[in-house]
DNA sequence: ACGGATCCTACG
DNA sequence: TCGTAGGAT
């Protein structure tokens, strides 16, 4: 699973930040009255009073722990605070906590400009502060300073004997300004200093406090920013000095290692009789790589030893999105139509998702999908794994719903295989359907200031047909898109129809102004979706757009199925230097209902300027090598848009400045550039 | 090198 | 527990 890297430099200086329960900290800043309350945050409240997913610290001291029950957590502290994650087309939406998740991004992005930053998780960033901590101890050593921060007095120094009050916070000072500490160490004390000024910023920020680890490398400061915060108290900061790390993992239970606290560590356990990191010093490298595999034997060789050369990426948007739910037991789905309701919802949730990145981040996603679980009763190997199927990604709901559906069709006869679509003449199917899921990926960007492009695809959110007619319509028509890329190619064999209830299927679709509006069709009888003669939509009188992936299709062989826009910007994105700089582009969505940071003034004309630079450079296709039928098929506007793009008037070549004043100051302020509003 | 499918891991 | 994510193979 893991893969080793070795380390590259030195002395890196490397933080890990974690939001301290992040949903229930999301849920009191909602509500104050929770504050300082035994909260914890439940999903779904049917069954025993719903999962806990999130625990206060307080509620964590009465004993509440997660993967409770909601009823287990009232009855070991009967005054908590139980809040229930939101619900939206009949799942849990957890939208609230991705966009508090966003809006902690971008503060810490921006606080963290002169170093890396990465999206851990929706509550996690690594921030690579090597550039700054090395400033500062060229401008402004801790040692320089009259005062050093409270808040990182209060930091915990691994391996430096911990006494109470001023004593204690004296020799965290001792520390950090020791004149005649090891080079690693003074870095790690200039790290304490910005790590406690970046959180306390984001505490005025977000109201939302949080704990960090701050080391040598990544493995490193994740680990001690979570046994930290795990321990007892929130809003903690740990630093791991270079001489700290042998003792403190020689004891530690193996299976508190990232990557080992599954079925990884457990073999480490049963198969080589270790439980401590330090156990697995024994064992040489080549002993490692016997058991485990070159790969999994090199990085467990060197994470026993805390070396870890995993870079810092700078990403600050997820890499893909996903919508699904379970339908655990008696819940599981037995009809096709049942299914298809689900996979609509999930679908829309999607394409909702989707639609917000667009916006907010212009960019696209180019794969769609989906993963099922299911079982058979009443049969030899009942729990045979349903395969996940893909395709490209269409936007527009109708287009993510008909393609889902189809992909999970194709999964489910491959899935039942010789038992065919209708064992028995019976009524019911053999399958159950206990988890589905929807999901984009390969998520790349568009230049940012293409209007007509956005208008394109808001354009191909709509549905022309039924919305606009009134018309009742089939709405199970078969798209070379997901039809044709699954793995039955067979196109020509009739698909065994499956057996379809009469039933009445909610569609939902967006109307111009994004609302959604519910239209209920009637399925027909046999609604054999399956013929594969490909209905178009009747292209639909008001509507200039045309879906372009399908004409492209029949004119080249090649990317069936795939916007050819899509193409164009992976072509254009995959140029060498154009990604890293998710710093610059940092176009995080700040949707805070205070504070609007938008990021983007300062930043956009410079990566507006860069795009342009790199322009005739690099991009992938010049005007005359795209496909002269590729390019007719796009909408005018787009031509147009794209034909400026490919023949720039060239400007002058402005070296990306490194942003920074370059004036020294003595004043940490200097590192950090103070939220503007 | 790349992409689809599968598996594993982690966490609120 | 569920709903999401990321990474390795």
């Amino acid at each position: 699973m893991p893969v080793a890297r070795p380390e590259t430099s030195d002395a890196r200086v490397i933080a890990h930040v974690d939001m301290d329960c992040f949903y229930v900290q999301v849920e009191q800043r909602k509500q104050p009255e929770l504050r300082g309350l035994p909260t914890a945050v439940v999903q779904y409240n049917e069954w025993q009073g719903g999962a806990l997913i999130a625990v206060s610290y307080e509620a964590r001291s009465c004993g509440v722990k997660r993967s409770m029950r909601g009823e287990e957590a009232k009855a070991a502290c009967p005054e908590i605070q139980l809040v229930q994650v939101p619900v939206a087309r009949g799942k849990a939406d957890l939208n609230t906590y991705r966009s508090a998740g966003s809006e902690v991004v971008g503060v810490v992005s921006i606080l963290a400009q002169s170093g890396k930053c990465e999206r851990a998780s929706i509550d996690e960033v690594y921030l690579d502060l090597t550039d700054a901590a090395e400033s500062m101890l060229a401008d402004a050593p801790p040692e320089s300073l009259e005062s050093i921060d409270e808040e990182a007095l209060k930091s915990h120094i691994l391996g430096m004997s911990r006494e109470d009050g001023d004593d204690f916070k004296e020799s965290v000072r001792d520390w950090i300004c020791r004149k005649d500490a090891d080079r690693r160490d003074k870095l790690l004390g200039c790290g304490i200093i910005i790590v406690a000024e970046l959180r306390k910023q984001v505490l005025k920020e977000t109201e939302f406090s949080c704990s960090a680890g701050i080391a040598h490398n990544k493995a490193r400061s994740y680990l001690f920013s979570k046994l930290a915060s795990g321990m007892n108290k929130p809003a903690q900061q740990t630093v791991v000095p270079y001489a700290a790390v042998q003792e403190l993992l020689s004891s530690l239970p193996i299976k508190k290692m990232k990557q080992l606290g599954g079925k990884l560590g457990t073999s480490l356990q049963t198969d080589l009789g270790i439980d401590t990191v330090g156990d697995l010093l024994q064992f040489s490298e080549t002993k490692l790589q016997e058991h485990y595999g070159i790969n999994t034997g090199t990085w467990l060789w060197n994470i026993a030893r805390g070396i870890s050369g995993e870079e810092v990426q700078g990403r600050l948007l997820p890499k893909s999105h996903g919508s699904g739910k379970t339908f655990p037991g008696p819940r599981a789905l037995r009809s096709l139509s049942n299914v298809q309701h689900w996979l609509n919802q999930l679908s829309e949730e999607l394409y909702e998702r989707l639609s917000s990145d667009l916006e907010q981040n212009k960019r696209i996603a180019s794969t769609l999908t989906l993963h099922a679980s299911a079982f058979r009763s009443k049969d030899s190997d009942s729990h045979k794994k349903f395969p996940s199927k893909s395709c490209p990604l269409r936007y527009g709901v109708a287009k993510i719903q008909e393609d889902a559906f189809n992909l999970f069709q194709a999964a489910l006869r491959e899935y039942m295989g010789p038992f065919g679509p209708k064992p028995q003449g019976n009524k019911k199917e053999t399958w159950r359907i206990t988890g589905l899921s929807v999901s984009a990926s390969k998520i790349v960007d568009i230049p940012s200031g293409t209007s007509s492009i956005m208008r394109y695809f808001q354009s191909q959110t709509t549905i022309p047909s039924c919305s606009a007619s009134g018309f009742p319509q089939e709405h199970v028509a078969v798209t070379p898109s997901a039809s044709e890329s699954c793995s039955e190619q067979k196109s020509a064999e009739t698909l065994p129809a499956m057996p379809e209830e009469d039933i009445t299927v909610t569609y939902t679709s967006p109307d111009l102004d994004n609302s959604y509006r519910d239209i209920d069709i009637v399925l027909e009888k046999d609604a054999s979706c399956q013929s594969n003669e490909a209905k178009e939509f009747p292209t639909q009188s008001g509507t200039q757009t045309k879906t372009i992936g399908r004409k492209i299709n029949n004119s080249k062989e090649k990317n069936r199925g795939m916007p050819s826009i899509v193409d164009i910007f992976k072509n254009y994105n995959a140029s060498p230097q154009a990604k890293e700089e998710t710093q610059e582009d940092s176009t995080v969505s700040l949707t805070s209902n205070r504070g609007n940071l938008s990021s983007s003034t300062n930043h956009s004309s410079e990566v507006n300027q860069e795009v342009e630079d790199r322009r005739d450079t690099e991009w992938g296709y010049k005007v005359g090598e795209i496909d002269q039928s590729v390019f007719d098929e796009l909408p005018y506007e787009i031509q147009r848009e794209l034909r400026s793009f490919l023949r720039p008037n060239k400007r002058p070549n402005s070296g990306k400045s490194k942003s920074g004043d370059g004036s020294a100051s003595s004043s940490i302020a200097h590192y950090f550039q103070p939220l503007k509003r």
